[in-house]
DNA sequence: TCCATAAATCGAAATATCTCGATATATAGC
DNA sequence: GCTATATATCGAGATATTTCGATTTATGGA
């Protein structure tokens, strides 16, 4: 849990925007028949619906990686990304931890 | 509530100890006894614990206001800083809105 | 009024972030 | 092996943040 690089990753409308988006499949276009048992969502699907350049989006997804706020899986030529719940809710107890008075 | 503003702020490791300096008076000298009545510390003495100069530990108090983390009083040419704690709440429960599913 | 002190504001250099298009890499299918 | 597609990485220009020293503003006291 790395407070510095999560805040850091957060400071951005954008990825703050992707977080929220993953958090409901349905916010995206249904995945192709053959990623039907897959979890998570493709670079491209998140690329369209932020409208932003794929290395932008690449990006994006990493640092979001390297939070620990998502993370990923390779199918084939995909990379799918999702929510990391359980990261998501230990980041939180830090960020209280650090500001809630003693 | 300014979510943008308030991750901004916190985006940066000299503000969040600023932040947790000042949940405990004594973490800074004691104060003079003309303000021994006064919550919240003045700039020159986060200045002298961060380290850093007057100009940015003003600007960096400046930033934690607007974001909402500290309200300042002004007592003759000092100026007191201390932490809102409704306003720290406020902000942890928008982030967690913001993050946590559903 | 003049001086001293505390804090805020200004202007600038160094560094970091944002965002892009171009290129590289990985995989699938022919 | 060749081609097409998905993603990752690279290099760069634009913009934002960090941090400073110098200056300005506000106040208090001799």
């Amino acid at each position: 849990m790395d407070l510095e690089k999560s805040i850091s990753a957060l400071n951005n409308p954008v990825r703050r925007r992707i977080l929220e988006w993953l958090k409901d499949r349905s916010n995206f276009p249904p995945a192709l028949p053959e990623h039907a048992d897959l979890e998570g969502v493709c670079v491209a699907y998140i690329q369209e619906k932020a409208k932003l350049s794929q290395s932008t989006i690449s990006n994006y997804m990493g640092l979001l990686k390297q939070a620990g706020f998502v993370v990923s899986e390779r199918h084939g030529q995909w990379t799918f990304y999702r929510r990391d719940e359980e990261n998501i809710s230990a980041f939180l107890a830090a960020v209280q931890d650090e500001l809630l008075k003693s």
